[in-house]
Parts: C-alpha cells; sequence; structure tokens
DNA sequence: CCACTCATTGAGTATATACTCATTATATAT
DNA sequence: ATATATAATGAGTATATACTCAATGAGTGG
C-alpha cells in the first residue's frame, strides 16, 4: 500500500496529477488556437509528453475534449458569475459579459463554431455558460422593464438577441476583423450601444 | 474529332453532364443531411456511381464542395432576389428572407455551422448570399428610418442584429426544436415580431 | 465491321490519426 | 538493498479515407 492514505500526497500520484493537468491545459491553448480537431499527438508534443501519456489518462480524445469543456465551463462561469452578481443595469452587466467574453474570447470562439460537431457533452458546457448569463440577464432587464425604460418583450427573446448579435460577430470574426484582432474589442462598444437603443422604449 | 462541333451534344457527353450533375446533386443532399465532412466513398454510393468517378469529374473532395457551395450560393441568391425585390416594408422583405431560408434549411444550416471549418472559398458563398439580402434590406430600412417608423441606427447594425437572431436560433436548433422540424417554421414569427418591436420607434 | 477514344470502374496506394501494450524508469515498501 | 507497483514511453496496429491508374466497355468515325 501507499505511505499515505490519502490520495495525491506521494511523489508518483503528485507528478501523475501534474502530467493530467499539463494535458488539460495544452489541450485547451491548442483547441483555443486550432479548434478541437488537431491531432493527439500534437498536443502530446506540445505538452512535453509522449503520445501514450494522453491515453494513459484519458481512455479515448473525445475524454480529453469533455475534461476540458467542462474545466473551461466551470473557469468562465466562475467569473461571470463573479463580475455580474453586482450588476445592478442591463448596460453594466453586459459590459462585464463582453468583459469576460474578451477574457476567454479565442476558446469560446471554438465552441461556438464547433459546437455542434462537438461531443454531446459539449452542449452542457455551452447550456451552462449562457444560463449563468441568462439568470443574471433576466433580473436586471425585467426591473427595467418594469421601470418603463426598457421595452416589454419576452425576457428570453430579448437575451437570445443579445446572444445572436455577439455570437454572429465572434463567428464571423474573419469577415470584421484582422484574424488575430479581438473582434469584442474592436466592435463591443458598438454592439452594446446599438443594443441598448434597440431595447430602449 | 467529334461529330458535333458544340460540346455537350454527344450521348457521351451528354452521359458525362448527367454524372457530373448527379455527383453534385447527391453531395448537395449529403452535405445538408450529414456535414460537409461526409467520405467520399458515401457520396459515390448515394449517387450511384463508382468512388473513382468522382475524382474523374473533381480533381479533389474540396473541389467537389467547392462547386456544390457555388451552385448553392446561385440557387439561393436568384430566389432571395426573386422574392425580395418587389417587397416594400422591412416586415414583407424579412417574411420572404424567412421563407427562402425555411426552403433551404438544411444546407444553410450546414452552411452557417461549418463555415469556418470550409475551404475559403465557401466564405464567398457566404458572403454573397448575405450581400443579396444585406441591398434589399437597406432600400426598405432606409426608407422606413427616413419615415420615422424605425430607430435611428446604423443600417448594417440593424442588419446585423437580424441575421444574428435568425442564424443563432438556425444553430442551436437542437436546443430549440426537435432534430427534424424546421426551426424556422417554429420561431420564424416570433423571431419576425420580435424583431420589429425592436426597431420601432 | 474495325480501330479508336474516352467515360467509368474499383482494386490498390498513400497518408493521417486514434489507440495499444510490452518495455523502461522510478518511487515505494519491507 | 531488493522486490514490487506504477507512471511514462514510443514503436507498432488498426482503421478511415483521399486519391490513383490500369483495365473495361460503350460510343464514334471511317
Amino acid at each position: 500500500m501507499s505511505g499515505e492514505s490519502i490520495m495525491g500526497e506521494s511523489t508518483r500520484q503528485i507528478q501523475k496529477l501534474n502530467t493530467r493537468k499539463k494535458i488539460i491545459e495544452t489541450a485547451y491553448r491548442i483547441f483555443a488556437e486550432k479548434g478541437f480537431s488537431v491531432p493527439s499527438s500534437v498536443i502530446a508534443k506540445e505538452a512535453g509528453v509522449s503520445h501514450g501519456s494522453i491515453f494513459a489518462h484519458f481512455p479515448t480524445m473525445n475524454d480529453l475534449t469533455v475534461s476540458v469543456l467542462s474545466d473551461f465551463g466551470d473557469k468562465i462561469g466562475t467569473r461571470l458569475h463573479e463580475l455580474a452578481k453586482n450588476c445592478d443595469s442591463t448596460e453594466n452587466l453586459l459590459k462585464e459579459h463582453l468583459k469576460v467574453l474578451e477574457e476567454y474570447e479565442a476558446f469560446y470562439f471554438r465552441l461556438i463554431t464547433e459546437k455542434n460537431m462537438l461531443p454531446e457533452e459539449a452542449r452542457y458546457t455551452f447550456a451552462a455558460v449562457q444560463s449563468t448569463v441568462a439568470f443574471h440577464f433576466s433580473i436586471v432587464i425585467e426591473r427595467e422593464i418594469e421601470k418603463g425604460t426598457v421595452k416589454k418583450l419576452p425576457t428570453h427573446m430579448l437575451y437570445n438577441t443579445w446572444l445572436g448579435l455577439v455570437h454572429y460577430y465572434l463567428m464571423n470574426k474573419d469577415f470584421f476583423s484582422d484574424s488575430n484582432e479581438s473582434v469584442i474589442k474592436r466592435y463591443g462598444e458598438e454592439l452594446l450601444s446599438t443594443y441598448l437603443e434597440l431595447i430602449k422604449i
């Protein structure tokens, strides 16, 4: 038996967890750079581990992808909640939303463009992220509808319009801006001001 | 030399063109059903031609894809123009837009979801289709802005908001409706009425 | 009827890539 | 110090799929 009864304390177990972490972090970076269909060999090389090591940690590439997505969902979800919870107006909330999207833009771009070709589980990640924003959105927007400063339309439609507009710019970033410039940075304000103009009475 | 000086009249040339047409039409259908990454062997089998025949007509699968996309661009572009040219209001124009999207929904869905993984030329198809709608859109919307019935916002932003909303529903059809039901049929009216509410003063 | 051309064929080739597993190296237990 | 357990390795295997090309046979011109 191991010298330590609690998992993760021995040198070996630490080493193992480090390797796993390294693979996940590298995969995250490479997926963001090149998309999800990058070969396992590329990730192994970039992570500085052997090809076989990936499959010692993840039964299939699919499992690795799901782990990376799940990690991402947690990270961005937490960050969104953190920045959004104290927002008291639609404008502030959407500003924070854009800020988080800009932070995670490269990976988020891959998620929304390749979602339909990704494993089933990717939808949970996607849905979870949207739910977090939708939750905060509905709180502030409904208050403004009551106040009479925003048009009385179904909350989900107002929300989907916003998300549709932002996603449209992200998905067509090659059209709107140079390939490595942030679309959100460049157009965020214009998107926000247009949207605010549209929803106000 | 051939008995006919004008290309395409001999039995052989007709046969060749028929085979080519069959391949393109089959590819169009299969792409719409399963996406663009379907193997060449599947298309050959479905078209009832040999595997090699595809490469006798198209140097690479990429060329076939581009041909199919180009054909699609022409078809949908013509149809859009046809239905849009006599529209005298935003509402009518967008209704026709939705009608055409519904007609071509399956393939259009693949185009927008897989655009970023498709050959460069796919962007021309995509851009050409959008331009056709944008052209008609700007005519009617600018008149309504002048009349004072629509909010004074940049035309391209009004247009991108509409397209963003519609694409958002198309891209996330698995979330909004059962896999084989038309999203446009089910949500088209709601999208339209929401959008019209938003843009009006 | 014969020689020729060319559209079509499909078995074969090349390549990419997911995944395996016997071997190696190293930490751990006694 | 030695034996054991296990993390890591990378050459090897299996499979998928784009593309080739010599062979086939049907239309064409004489």
